[in-house]
DNA sequence: ATACCACTTT
């Protein structure tokens, strides 16, 4: 084929208006053109000089840093590099540096750093811009050392650094263990005096923001007088980056106060700083920035940890080229809510435009399995996984280990974590929050103890999941090793590991042990206080519930419906009837919260226990959603506590109608009745309940002994009693 | 003529 006539050219060109023709490539960012026109002056026998492929690399290096171009690592660009490299050096070209030069940024973009380094060792010269084009290099694909080394090496050469030296060289310091080296070249940059540039500042900015040293930061960024878009997106980055969201959004005011125009990082950054969706989507499309990718994408993500799934969706249909990050985002969102059903629509999506799953989509996809009956579809995705040879991925595999665990598939589970090669701490947490969640913490107990034999470590997600482990076995004494453990090692008691130490304390009967832990918490979460609540509510202590909850209100944590949950049984427990009417309109009216089934569970058992059955009635008659099975039952143990036996029968025919099977009503109404003496009643409820097959109620209780003495002694007693390999692995732990 | 700072998804 006839390459000229596909461009359009039907006569021998000449190199300089090759030469414009490549220009205007460049303009339009169109590589593959380039290209062409390069082979078809091959064709033509044209030789070509250094410009030819000054402007040829140029070309190849502007497209495919732009990320519009999804292809920049693929196999094709490397080979096309390749394929320049050779006739360069065939045409002589090679001994032009600044040509060389080029060749070697085009390699260090294309993540061939070996290559670049070859190159850079071959060229016969070499100025401050070859060097800065390697340390560059070296430190944007992530060789923080080598580059520092480098940039070492130059000096001693005598090649004197400019300000682009540290610019490039400064963000390969962004990380604690460098921060010192960071330090010394900001010092550096001081005393050679290149520190004039903006660019450096900027860089050194977010250098100390990415080292945790946020002050250091700030006071540069104060330093900059001409503060560019650069210089505040990276400002509003390093305050989302630890934490300071609010800060991020006050620095977004001012630079629109200073009249600064925002880009696509800065919409960017902003979302990543939790900023509102709704507020930056508006300014975005004021601007017309929302017609960009990566805008979107980021747009999408924040709706989606908003669960607003509709916004994300309208943001969706209007990306004109669909990219996997954003549908991944979306497919999130759904997950979180719960929407299976949507979740495989956009998989039917992906397939229909012929894109494939990656690591992070799968996953998203594995975590959205939750119900029993998306088993089977659990398993399709496993087969994709292993078709795909996405399953290699260590993310994966662990996604399947939990998948299979959820669904009390822990045989497989174990066998997945065997196939893995290198088996991190993660996949070994897979597999241990896994078993707790399958209600099998004897499991979890068991793969702990291997894990330890394999020489890992616990860390604070180990410990939590162990932790709420030992609260569904009772195991109070391996709680508190754990404990032990945590303390021993210096572990940082926050939020995961603390919320577990109270509630294992809580449900293994120390509340004044929960109570210590929650004290020694510097700034609880909301699911800590949650905890606490709920736990002084449990033991009855409704008044030290409420402090607590007035408590953390004062410390401006805003409470969730488990919050509620809590107040409300604390004001059950304790038959505080007017505080429960207040808490639950509170929740209502101040929070805005639409109140679940245990939430109205609750203020039925208050008015019940209390005797205010009229009230408990109007109250379930008023119910916006249908009373369930837990709703009545409240009800009819309430008739008991105050023989109520007419209205009693009522509710337990209701009962009947809701659950036959459940045989928990006919033992409440049989002690009813008992209490008022109806014997013949009583009789005839437990004939009923044999011909219903039910039991009635079958409950378990776990107890443990509160010492090692103890223990001891009812080992040497009655062995029998006790199972005492249970607890052997448990005395020999560390 | 060649080199540079800010950036998202589990």
């Amino acid at each position: 084929m006839n390459l000229a006539s596909s461009i359009g050219l039907s006569t021998k060109p000449s190199l300089p208006c090759l030469h414009s023709l490549l220009n205007s490539y460049i303009e339009s960012r169109n590589r593959k053109q380039a290209l062409l026109l390069f082979r078809q002056l091959l064709e033509y026998n044209v030789k070509p000089n250094d410009l030819t492929f000054s402007l040829l690399l140029k070309a190849c290096t502007s497209s495919s840093s732009s990320s519009s171009s999804p292809a920049l690592n693929s196999l094709n660009v490397k080979r096309e590099a390749n394929q320049i490299h050779t006739h360069l050096l065939k045409s002589g070209v090679d001994r032009f540096m600044y040509v060389s030069t080029a060749l070697l940024d085009l390699y260090m973009k294309l993540g061939c750093v070996r290559n670049a380094h070859r190159l850079f060792d071959d060229m016969p010269d070499r100025d401050v811009v070859s060097w800065n084009a390697l340390i560059c290099g070296f430190s944007r694909n992530g060789c923080d050392f080598e580059a520092l080394k480098l940039f070492v090496q130059m000096c001693k050469e005598g090649f004197f650094p400019h300000q682009t030296t540290l610019v490039s060289l400064v963000p390969s310091c962004g990380r604690q263990e460098l921060v010192s080296q960071g330090k010394s070249i900001h010092g550096f940059g001081i005393k050679a005096g290149l520190y004039s540039d903006s660019h450096v500042k900027n860089a050194l900015t977010s250098m100390y923001a990415k080292c945790a040293d946020l002050e250091a930061a700030e006071h540069l960024f104060e330093e900059i007088v001409e503060k560019s878009v650069v210089s505040w997106n990276t400002m509003i980055g390093a305050y989302g980056q630890n934490g300071f969201f609010d800060e991020a959004v006050l620095a977004f005011k001012r630079m629109q106060e200073e009249n600064v125009p925002a880009n696509l990082v800065t919409m960017v950054s902003l979302l990543s700083a939790n900023a509102h969706p709704e507020s930056t989507h508006c300014h975005a499309t004021k601007t017309g920035l929302v017609n960009d990718a990566s805008v979107i994408t980021s747009l999408i993500c924040q709706y989606a940890t908003r669960r607003n799934t509709e916004s994300g969706k309208l943001l969706y249909k209007s990306l004109p080229q669909k990219n996997l990050v954003s549908l991944t985002a979306l497919m999130s969102s759904y997950t979180e809510k719960g929407d299976l059903f949507q979740v495989m629509s956009c998989f039917a999506h992906l397939q229909q435009l012929e894109m494939k799953l990656d690591a992070v989509a799968m996953v998203c996809i594995l975590h959205g399995m939750k119900d029993p009956m998306d088993f089977r579809l659990g398993l399709a995705f496993h087969a994709y996984g292993l078709k795909s040879g996405l399953s290699a991925d260590s993310l994966v595999a662990n996604g399947l280990i939990s998948l299979y665990s959820r669904f009390d598939k822990i045989e497989t589970a174990f066998s997945l974590l065997s196939e893995i090669h290198e088996k991190t701490l993660i996949s070994w947490n897979s597999l241990i929050s896994g078993c707790v969640q399958a209600g099998r913490p004897s499991d979890a107990l068991e793969v702990f103890f291997q894990m330890k034999m394999s020489g890992h470590s616990p860390d604070a997600i180990t410990i939590s999941s162990l932790l709420s482990g030992c609260c569904q076995l009772g195991y109070l004494q391996f709680g508190e090793r754990l404990h032990n453990y945590i303390l021993r090692n210096n572990l940082e008691v926050e939020d995961f590991v603390g919320t577990a130490l109270i509630d294992m304390y809580i449900k293994c009967g120390r509340i004044e042990h929960a109570e210590r832990v929650f004290k020694s918490i510097e700034e609880p979460c909301l699911a800590t206080w949650n905890s606490m609540i709920s736990g002084y509510s449990l033991y009855g202590l409704e008044h030290e519930a409420l402090a607590c909850f007035s408590e953390m209100q004062k410390q401006g944590i805003k409470p969730d419906k488990i919050t509620f949950l809590g107040v409300l049984a604390a004001c059950t427990h304790g038959g505080l009837v007017q505080e429960g009417r207040k808490h639950f309109q509170i929740m209502r009216e101040q929070f805005n919260m639409v109140p679940d089934l245990q939430h109205y569970a609750c203020m039925v058992g208050l008015f019940g226990r209390a005797g205010l059955f009229e009230e408990a009635l109007m109250f379930i008659r008023n119910m916006e959603m249908e009373p369930d099975f837990a709703v009545w039952a409240t009800l009819l143990s309430a008739c008991c506590i105050h023989q109520e036996v007419k209205l009693g029968e009522y509710v337990a025919r209701k009962l009947f109608f809701l659950d036959s099977n459940n045989g928990g009503f006919f033992v409440l109404m049989s002690n009813l009745y008992a209490v008022k003496g109806m014997w013949d009643e009583v009789a005839r409820v437990r004939e009923m309940m044999r011909e219903s097959g039910g039991d009635g109620c079958s409950g378990i209780s776990v107890i443990e002994m509160t010492s090692l003495e103890d223990m001891n002694v009812n080992l040497s007693s009655s062995k029998s009693s006790l199972n005492a390999n249970a607890w052997q692995p448990l005395l020999s732990l560390y």
